[in-house]
RNA sequence: GGCCCCAUCGUCUAGGGGUUAGGACGCCAGACUCUCAUUCUGGAAACCCGGGUUCGAUUCCCGGUGGGGCCGCCA
């Protein structure tokens, strides 16, 4: 058998969301699993939507996901003159014809039909009529069997079977010359040599006529899978009202690129128990076989879950470099080294201090914004519960212990500290540290204590406390 | 309306003619703890309904119900 080829082969409708990017993931993780291809072609024969910006943010949705595909990408557009070649082959051999029917009379045959409770599929009117192409316009329609059944084994679906009595004769050319969709990417499929259709379920009962359009063709049908659909958190079909966001929305709210991939793979597919993949695990038991026939509702609870899953699976190193991207494209705070300067390890400090808390880069950011700025703001609620007259002494000796060390204190040194200071004073622990992360971090939630006490460095802590101190009356 | 598809905890799923129907997220309770989180332990929670086939159906078949898709000179 030729080698494995797949396409992901978007509209440029200037919106993907996760449905269409989970068509794209499967084609993707189907052919790198099988050492195939995987094509990109973009279905622009509308110029109304086909614009370069929509097009951009479906290259900007795939980069970002690492879903690279093989070659040049293709344009539907560009293969006009091939397709209306092929439809003319296809008048010639008989197996299409010339249909005078206006639009309008079309519309006006399929309310009557409805009304008469019968199939709105065309009656067949210029079918046999054998018009020449003598000036009348016309549109081109594929002459489809009327006896017997058409039918075909779907990977995912099982097998699908149609009376050919009730398929229509569609329209493969329109009046103006334009090639429609389901005739040219029949054509388009054929010549990029496409093995396997992975497409939406939308697409289940375009595959009868398209059988139909193959075999006139003279064309080998290629194995087909539908997808199922992803169903938003109320399990209602994913439109652009409700749930339906687009995927790049997820960038920006600071999700990494392996976390989306690895649910949306999880949405419709299973490998026995497991639940978190690594992009390479995930090539390497992909397969169609665990793909769901049902559809699978978004959850976003279980995405923030895996999102985390994620965040703390990665290395450091790896971590910071998202985290400042992040903060660089889509916030007004930067990672200043000179506020780390004590701090020599300070990347993977600050990293340690904050993965195993956040979901998100953007909840790493509201995890240590506290030390990426000169100052905090102590919010009001948490100063009048912990910035009392009882914590001033304690304080102050904290800041004695500032004043009298030399270096840069150890996590260990600070701690001792506290715990001194606790002991003299009679303190239990969280009425010592829940006052100074206050002063601290301005809120009463952050990294440990001691973290954040290394994070700052003493010129900081000096600062803070001696603002909190004066903030006390 | 016609045609087609689908159906296991709330959600994602494993399983499959005989199981205490398994896991995960979420939820509840507890442990740990300087807060939050992580982690750990325990708990509640499902085979859509009705017929058949069978010694025995959640599993196979048929029907129903429910959900969804397609029926454009859109893609």
């Amino acid at each position: 058998m030729s080698q494995v080829c797949v396409r992901f082969a978007p509209s440029p409708s200037g919106f993907l969301h996760v449905g269409n990017v989970r068509t794209a993931l499967f084609n993707y993780l189907f052919a790198r699993n099988q050492g195939g291809r995987f094509l990109l072609r973009i279905e622009d024969t509308d110029e109304e939507t086909s614009t370069p910006e929509n097009e951009r943010v479906i290259l900007e949705t795939l980069n970002w996901l690492g879903l690279e595909w093989d070659g040049n990408m293709a344009r539907q557009s560009r293969h006009r003159e091939r397709h209306l070649a092929e439809a003319n082959r296809l008048l010639a051999e008989g197996h299409a014809y010339r249909c005078r029917c206006t639009p309008e009379e079309l519309e006006l045959k399929r309310h009557a039909a409805e009304a008469a409770g019968r199939n709105r599929k065309y009656d067949g009117t210029c079918r046999e009529k054998n018009y020449p192409d003598d000036g009348t316009p016309f549109c081109v329609r594929l002459k489809s069997p009327r006896e017997g059944e058409t039918s075909f084994h779907d990977l995912i679906k099982g097998d699908i079977s149609v009376r050919n009595a009730e398929v229509d004769d569609i329209i493969i050319v329109r009046t103006n010359k334009s090639p429609v969709y389901n005739f040219a990417v029949v054509v388009d499929d054929h010549d990029m040599e496409i093995t396997h259709v992975i497409r939406g379920d939308g697409h289940l009962t375009n595959t009868i006529p398209q059988i139909l359009l193959y075999r006139a063709l003279g064309y080998t049908v290629p194995e087909c899978a539908h997808l199922p659909l992803v169903l938003a958190p109320d399990r209602k079909p994913l439109a652009k009202r409700r749930g339906a966001k687009a995927v790049l929305e997820y960038k920006r709210e600071g999700y990494l690129p392996d976390a989306v991939v690895n649910y949306m793979a999880r949405l419709g597919w299973g490998y026995g128990d497991q639940e978190y993949f690594t992009r390479q695990e995930l090539i390497e038991k992909f397969s169609l076989e665990g793909v769901q026939a049902a559809p699978a509702a978004f959850d976003p609870k279980k995405f923030d879950w895996l999102a985390g899953e994620h965040i703390r699976a990665c290395d450091n190193e790896k971590l910071f470099r998202y985290f400042s991207e992040y903060l660089l494209e889509f916030t007004s705070y930067s990672v200043n080294e000179s506020l780390f300067a004590h701090l020599p390890d300070w990347r993977n400090s600050l990293i340690e201090s904050v993965k195993e808390r956040a979901r998100t880069l953007s909840e790493m950011l509201d995890k240590c914004r506290f030390c990426l700025v000169e100052e905090v703001e102590i919010e009001e609620k948490a100063g009048k519960r912990f910035l009392t007259e009882a914590i001033r002494e304690p304080i102050r000796d904290v800041l004695n212990f500032i004043a009298s060390s030399a270096g840069e204190p150890t996590e260990q040194e600070w701690m001792d500290c506290l715990t001194a200071i606790m002991e003299k004073y009679q303190l239990k622990m969280k009425d010592m540290v829940q006052p100074i992360r206050v002063a601290l971090t301005g809120s009463t939630v952050s990294p440990p204590i001691d973290r954040v006490l290394i994070l700052l460095g003493k010129e900081r802590v000096r600062q803070r406390l001696e603002a909190a101190m004066a903030g006390i009356r």
